[in-house]
Formats: structure tokens, sequence, C-alpha cells
DNA sequence: ACCTGAACACCGTTCAAGT
DNA sequence: ACCTGAACACCGTTCAAGT
């Protein structure tokens, strides 16, 4: 192997730079020091996104928020192996046929989805300004509009429902970040300024029952004006 | 005026910089660009943030999830006026004779958090990792508690009723951004991969009926269980 | 086609110096 | 106390050059 054709490929920086993200943070992300961890000049990284960072960024949004595509420790395939497309789901090779009722269909996305947001929540601000209409955006969009008429919505509801499902995932999971890393709820400034406050003190919170919790009432709600 | 002492304060600066993200967005708001803006060199905004531009970020986040705080083109006093608190509540000052009931007190919260995160959109990015533990948050999240409680909540369903109350803000407004700038919902790749998504192309959605909607779907919820 | 290496404009931050 | 100006290390990106 010599100096050149060092085998990168979008999919191998992309996942380089997730584990740049995880492991150091969003702002340690830097064009130079993703060049050192994939043993490569900086600059090689612009012949396969020429459009620079930016581009970079969309991409590593697209493959958080893209519950089909494998993730993380992956056995990386040797360079020379059969290039084949990479896009094969483990789960449910057919969407269509899943015939499972609506709110089960509904619950497994939220938990895959949310499952991958907490699993790189470093790259949370890159999805804010990621416009979602990529093809992974559209899947979930459809499974949903799918799922809520089944339940009997019809109409606007059934956008409706969609955004108010998808606000509460992607919000969970901003709020279980912003609350890790704090000890018990506000140790100080618990005086007596904050009476309803102090009445719940000391009680850590349990994130994965909070979500399923919220989830299964939004579900009931939503589809209960029906 | 002499090259020196040009009034500059932290709240200057914050204003300043908001001006920016607001107008050129978070990428742009560069410590030299805030100075310029500021008829300042830009070394001078460290003697008012002296952990530079991590701690800046803290502030700018810490005004905008405020609400109690004044904010935008309220009229900036003069260099020389009476240098007061600057922190009156124009509504309610006193948030503890506030007898409305609580489900009202409630959507006044989440309509004005959300309309504050919609006006400074660029800086939702500096949200995610900012630890609530502030004041502004420590006195959102005592409201919310003694609301809840009001709604006969008990035990820990009142701190997990909170927090799906905020996380379905934050997540709306994160939705509404994302979903904002899109024409219709996704005009090409809706060929016949996508059923459910055709058949509600064209429709705009209403951003603030969705939100409300939403919310009161979701706070009936959360008290019927109680 | 794929990668290197030097270069350029710009950035955050430090520090000594001015008033 | 408050601000300036030069300096340093680092960054994103361009471009000509190598193979």
């Amino acid at each position: 192997m010599s100096r050149n054709n060092a085998g990168l490929s979008a999919d191998r920086i992309i996942n380089e730079a997730l584990r740049i993200i995880d492991g150091q943070g969003l702002r340690r992300l830097t064009m130079r020091r993703l060049g050192d961890a994939l043993q490569v000049e900086a600059m090689a990284v612009y012949h396969h996104f020429p459009l620079g960072k930016e581009a970079l960024f969309d991409a590593i949004a697209d493959h958080v928020t893209d519950v089909a595509r494998p993730d993380g420790d992956a056995p990386r395939p040797l360079p020379g192996d059969d290039p084949d497309d990479g896009a094969d789901d483990p789960e449910g090779a057919d969407p269509a046929a899943d015939d499972r009722p609506w709110d089960e269909r509904l619950r497994d996305w939220a938990h895959a989805y949310r499952t991958r947001l907490l699993r790189h929540s470093g790259a949370l601000p890159l999805l804010i300004n990621r416009r979602p209409d990529t093809e992974a955006a559209l899947r979930a969009r459809d499974l949903q509009y799918g799922a809520f008429a089944e339940a009997g919505l019809t109409g606007a509801a059934v956008p409706r429902a969609a955004a108010a499902l998808d606000s509460y995932v992607t919000g969970a999971v901003v709020h279980q970040v912003r609350a890790e890393g704090l000890p018990s709820p506000a140790p100080a400034a618990v005086d007596g300024r904050f009476p309803h406050l102090a009445a719940h003190a000391g009680a850590a919170p349990d994130h994965d029952r909070d979500f399923r919790e919220g989830l299964d009432a939004l579900l009931a709600a939503l589809v209960r004006a029906a």
C-alpha cells in the first residue's frame, strides 16, 4: 500500500467523524483531526466531500437519523471486499409487510429513533438545521402517516399527529442529554424559593421509563381525538 | 468619548451577538465580527467574558431560555442612565400570586417559551449542551411541578409530566425550524413509494395550530393518568 | 481517480501595553 | 477598570502537483 490510495470512502469518513464526535465532542471534529484519525492528509477528505465540512455535517446527520442504516461497531469490510450496497436492513426487510398493530409500529419507530439519537447525542446540533426531506425522513413520515390513518385519524389530523410524535421524541432526547451530567435536580438554589421543586428533590429520573410513559400518554391522546 | 471606555457590558454583548445569530446564523458569530458590530476591538469582549466564547454561548443560551428577561428591540438605555437591575418582568410581577387554573398557567408558559425559542431559532444548537440548572430553568420547573401537582398528579408522575411537557415544546420548535424553508412536503420522491405521504401532499402545515392541538392533547393525557 | 503539501484567509485566545 | 494591538496556534479551503 503506497502513499496514495489509502482506501478512503464516504462511509469510512462518516464513521470516523462520529467516533470523534462521540468521544470528544462536536467542537473537536476538525478536518485535520479527522485526517489524522483516518491516517490520511486532512485534504484527502475533500475528495469525497467536495463541498466541504458543511456537506460532511449533512452526511453525518443523515447517517444518525437513518434508523435503517447499520451503525457503530458493525464489522468494517476490508478493502477489496465485495462492495455491495451496504443498505441491508437486519430487521423487517420489507416494511410494507409489517402487519403489526399501528401503535406497536409507532412505538417501535420511536424507540429505535430515540436510541439512535442518544447514541450520537454529540451530533444533535447538526440535526436542527437539517431539512427533513431525506430518504430516511420520508420513510419515517410515511410509516407514521400510515399508522395514524389506520388508527382512525383523517385529514390534517394525520400530519398533525406525526408532527407531535416527532416533536416529542426529539425533545425527549434533548431533555435527557441536558439533564445528564447533573447531580440530583439542582443541589443548591432549592432553598425556599422553589417549593414545588423541593418536594421532588433527590429523585433521580428514570429516563427510559419517563420516555415510555410519556409516549404512551401522547399516543393515546392523539388518537382519542379521532 | 475617547478610544477607551466604549460602554460595553455583558448585556449589550449578548444582544448584539443575538442580532448576528438571528440575521446571519450561528456559524457567522465570530469574536472579531462581534467586536466590529459593537464598534470595539474583538479582544474587548474578553474583559466581560473572561472564559471566552464558550461562556458567551452559555450566556446567550441563558438569555434565550429566560422567558422573564426582556428581549430584542427593547429600548436600549443610553450610557449614563440609571443602571437599575434590568430584570423587571412586564407581566405578572409576582409569580406566586398567579391563581389561574393549572392548565392555563402551563399553556401560558409553553407558548411564551416556544415564542422565545422561535425568535432565536439560530441559537437552538447552543441550548442542547446547556445544563438546565439556571435560575430561569428552575423557575420554569417549579411552575410546572406546582401546576401538575394541582392537577392531581403525585410522586414521580409530577417530574415525569414536566419532562414530557418540556420535551414536547422544545421538540416542536426543532420540528418547525426543520420544516420551514421546505416547499410543500417533499416535492420529488413522492412517486409511489410513499403512499401515505402522497395522500397528504400539498397541505401546508399550520405550525401554530399544530402546536396548540398537540399541547392540548398532551396535557389532557398527562393528567388523565392521575 | 485519489491523495499530498504548501499556501491563504480567517479564527480563538494570550499578553503586554496603553489610558 | 477597560480597551488596544501585536502575536501565536489552529482552522477551513484552494490549488498545483504528484502517482
